[in-house]
DNA sequence: TTTTTATCGATAATTTAATATCGATATTCC
DNA sequence: GGAATATCGATATTAAATTATCGATAAAAA
C-alpha cells in the first residue's frame, strides 16, 4: 500500500483506466460497467471495480459508473488538475525529444526547460530552452520544480542525480540505465528499458528455439 | 513462472544485475557477493541469490559468485549474444531518437530501419534509413525481422500494431498510450510512461499536500 | 588444528496482488 | 407487480513475490 490507501499496482492502472474512458466517443452511453472496461483493458472485472472503489464515490448495480463522473474522480485522485513543473537533465535525442513532446501535459507534467553540459546544444528546441548546467540550482529554486527527469548517459547519471537532489527535486524520473542512489525522501522512478528489452527477448527465444 | 522456470519480476531483475556486474572495475575483486549485489541495487539478498540461482551456476560459501562466470551466465540466458533484429514504426522525435540511439545493442536488438506515413520524413536518420509503410511488410519477411517498436500517436497504434503483425512479427514494444489487442502469442509489452508518471506525481502529491 | 565468520542454498513465513464467490440491488422485461 | 438479469461491493480464496530463518560449508583467523 501507499500512503493512500491505494497500492502501488492499482496507481499503475489507474491511468489505463483514463485512457480509456477518455477514447470512449462522444455518443456512448454515459454509463459503463466494470465488465466492459475489464474486457477493453484485457484485465479481470473485480480487480477493476477494487481499483476504482478505492478512488471513485461507487457505481451502481445494473448500471455501473458514470462514465463522466468517473473520470473526474480519477483526475482528481491523480492530481492532473495541479501541474507540476519538471527539468530535464540531458539535451540528447531522447531529452529533445521529451523537451518537444506535448503529451505529458495531459498527465499533469509541465516541463519547463533542458539543462546540458554541453555548450553546443544551447539553445531553443521548439518553444523551450536548453540551459547550461551551472544555472539548473538557480532555476528550479526560482521556478519552483520538484521534478528532474534524467536522460543522460549512465556514467553521468549519479552526479546529475545529486545535483538534482540539491537544487530541491522531490521526485527523479531516471531513464539512464543505473540504479542511482538518493535519500530516502526522494523518490527515484528508474525507467527500465533493459528491463522490458528482457521480457521482449525471452519472450521471442522461446518462440524461436524450442 | 515464465516458460523458463524463471518468475516474471526475476526476468526484469536480470538486467539490472548485469549493468552493475559489469560496472564493477577491472581491479575490483574477481567475485562478488549476493550481500554486496543487493546493497549497491538496494535489494533483498536472499530475493538475489533466488533469482541468481535460477540462471547462474552457483556460488561458493564465504565467496560468492566469480564475477565474469556471473556475467556470462546471465547473458548466456538472457540470449544477449543473439542479436534481435527489430524496426521502428513512427519516425517522429521518438522514433528517431530510438533510431539513433546506439545503446540497444548492448541488450541484443538491432534495429534495421523506421516507418512512417509521412513521404516529408523519409531519408536518414544517423546511419539509418525512414522508409515509407508500404515498404513495411516486405522488409520485414527479407530482413527477418520479429520485433517491432510502435511510437506513433495514439490514434494510429493498433492499426499499426495490426500491420506488424501481418508482417510476422512476434513482439511489439509500445509506447502510445492505449492498449493494443493482438493474437495470444504475440507479445505485446507497454511501455507506460504515464504508470511511472503517476507514481511520481502521486509522491510529490503526499509530499507537498499532507 | 580449532574456532570464527561470511556466505550460500533450502525451506518456511509473510506480505502483496489477483481472482473467485456470493448476497444485495436497481433496472428491464414480461 | 413480479421475475429475470446485470451489476456492484464485500468477503474469501488462491497465487505470486518477497523476506526471514537456519543448517551447511569453505576460507580465514587464532
Amino acid at each position: 500500500m501507499t500512503g493512500h490507501g491505494v497500492s502501488r499496482q492499482t496507481l499503475r492502472r489507474l491511468p489505463l483506466y483514463l485512457s480509456y474512458l477518455k477514447s470512449l466517443s462522444e455518443d456512448a452511453p454515459d454509463n459503463v460497467s466494470s465488465t466492459g472496461i475489464a474486457e477493453a483493458l484485457g484485465l479481470n472485472p473485480v480487480q477493476v471495480r477494487k481499483d476504482l472503489a478505492s478512488v471513485a464515490s461507487g457505481g451502481r448495480p445494473r448500471i455501473g459508473y458514470i462514465t463522466r463522473e468517473l473520470i473526474e474522480d480519477i483526475e482528481a485522485f491523480m492530481g492532473y488538475s495541479v501541474m507540476d513543473n519538471a527539468v530535464i537533465v540531458g539535451a540528447g535525442r531522447l531529452g529533445k525529444a521529451f523537451l518537444s513532446y506535448e503529451g505529458f501535459t495531459n498527465y499533469g507534467l509541465n516541463i519547463l526547460a533542458a539543462f546540458d553540459a554541453d555548450e553546443r546544444v544551447m539553445g531553443m528546441e521548439g518553444e523551450k530552452r536548453i540551459l547550461p548546467m551551472d544555472q539548473l540550482k538557480e532555476f528550479c529554486q526560482r521556478m519552483d520544480v520538484r521534478i528532474g527527469i534524467i536522460t543522460v548517459p549512465a556514467c553521468a547519471a549519479q552526479q546529475v542525480c545529486d545535483l538534482l537532489v540539491d537544487s530541491g527535486m522531490l521526485a527523479i524520473w531516471n531513464f539512464a540505465p543505473v540504479r542511482l542512489t538518493a535519500p530516502s525522501h526522494i523518490l527515484v522512478q528508474n525507467e527500465n528499458m533493459a528491463s522490458s528489452l528482457a521480457l521482449l527477448s525471452q519472450h521471442l527465444a522461446a518462440r524461436l528455439y524450442k
